[in-house]
DNA sequence: GTCTATATAATGATAGAC
DNA sequence: GTCTATCATTATATAGAC
């Protein structure tokens, strides 16, 4: 057994445990909504040491979620399939309670003052323009941000509207549609 | 002139403007972020009155907002032309400083977890439920609900994340595209 | 490296005077 | 109908003891 009241000392245990506390958080919650003693908490520390490491709330917000918004597993594969692996990806992905999920972090964190701007840059530069010069031929920006735009979409109303029609038990119906939106944009380059 | 301290008593106009100030800092803030204060600062009235007439921050929301959750105008027209409507529209939009702007209001409002469920039954009744209606033939629920998510998306996108490929100078680029996969989702009606 | 205690500033809501 | 004053809560951040 460890000491009752301090901790044994472990930075780098202890900079992994916030981190993880801070994506469950702000995966649940957005960043305005989840709070610095849930996340100190969860971790099992004191407040006071998630802004010795981090520095701050946005500091944190920057480590736990800025980098993982990203589609680079979905642009792993070939072109040809791209419209299918998302539409199918975004059709099931199912939260995992213990870990990050970039898009409804970014989805619940949209409207805070504090992280617009952050979240603008990230998308636009790891997510869109990336995806653009994946795509390639005319148009690209175009046509990734209108890809994204689905993808975004679709997300907000399956898992935070909760809109039943779009719901894993209508895959069948819903996946081919979505997944040739999708491939057109892609195959949309002349 | 009236009285330096007291407004001239008049229930419907100070309603109103409570109302229009809520409408605005609604759409520019969102749910959570918007303050009583500030809302009642710019209607020019004390807080305790917002609460007298509105009984709470969500009673607030709930006449402000809500009700103006619903695409009524672009199912006005004929449903061969919904898709380039809908892409027009969603593609020049710019938001009035001094007005509601629904859809702004919802992705700032959608983290919230205070008004998250009446968003949700809003957008799920009185826009796709009532799309859906309008759309008929096979899967009317799923093709509603894929319409809806393309525009939500994009608006995200274009306003919130402030995508410079969609901006309104692009337009002639975005919109047949955009408009096209919107029409589609609206002809599969077998 | 970790904690306690506190500074500072907001928030939504309400009781009661006028 | 409108206001003042205040309650109760919460938030992030930090100084300093151990």
């Amino acid at each position: 057994m460890t000491a009752a009241k301090k901790r044994v000392r472990n930075a780098a245990a202890t900079r992994e445990a916030i981190l993880a506390a801070a994506k469950r958080a702000f995966t649940a919650k957005g960043f305005d909504a989840a709070g610095m003693r849930d996340i100190a908490a969860e971790a099992g520390i004191n407040v006071a040491l998630v802004n010795r490491y981090f520095g701050s709330k946005e500091g944190l917000f920057d480590e736990a979620v800025i980098p993982a918004l990203n589609i680079d597993d979905l642009m792993s594969g070939d072109r040809s399939t791209f419209g299918e692996r998302a539409a199918t990806y975004f059709a099931t992905k199912t939260h995992q309670g213990d870990d990050l999920d970039p898009t409804l972090a970014f989805l619940r964190s949209a409207g805070s003052a504090v992280v617009a701007e952050r979240l603008s840059d990230a998308v636009d530069q790891q997510v869109i323009a990336k995806l653009a010069r994946w795509l390639g031929g005319k148009d690209a920006e175009q046509r990734a941000a209108l890809i994204i735009a689905q993808l975004v979409g679709f997300d907000m109303l399956r898992r935070m509207v909760n809109i039943e029609a779009l719901a894993p038990q209508h895959i069948d119906a819903v996946a081919p549609r979505f997944a040739k939106v999708l491939q057109d944009y892609v195959d949309d380059a002349d």
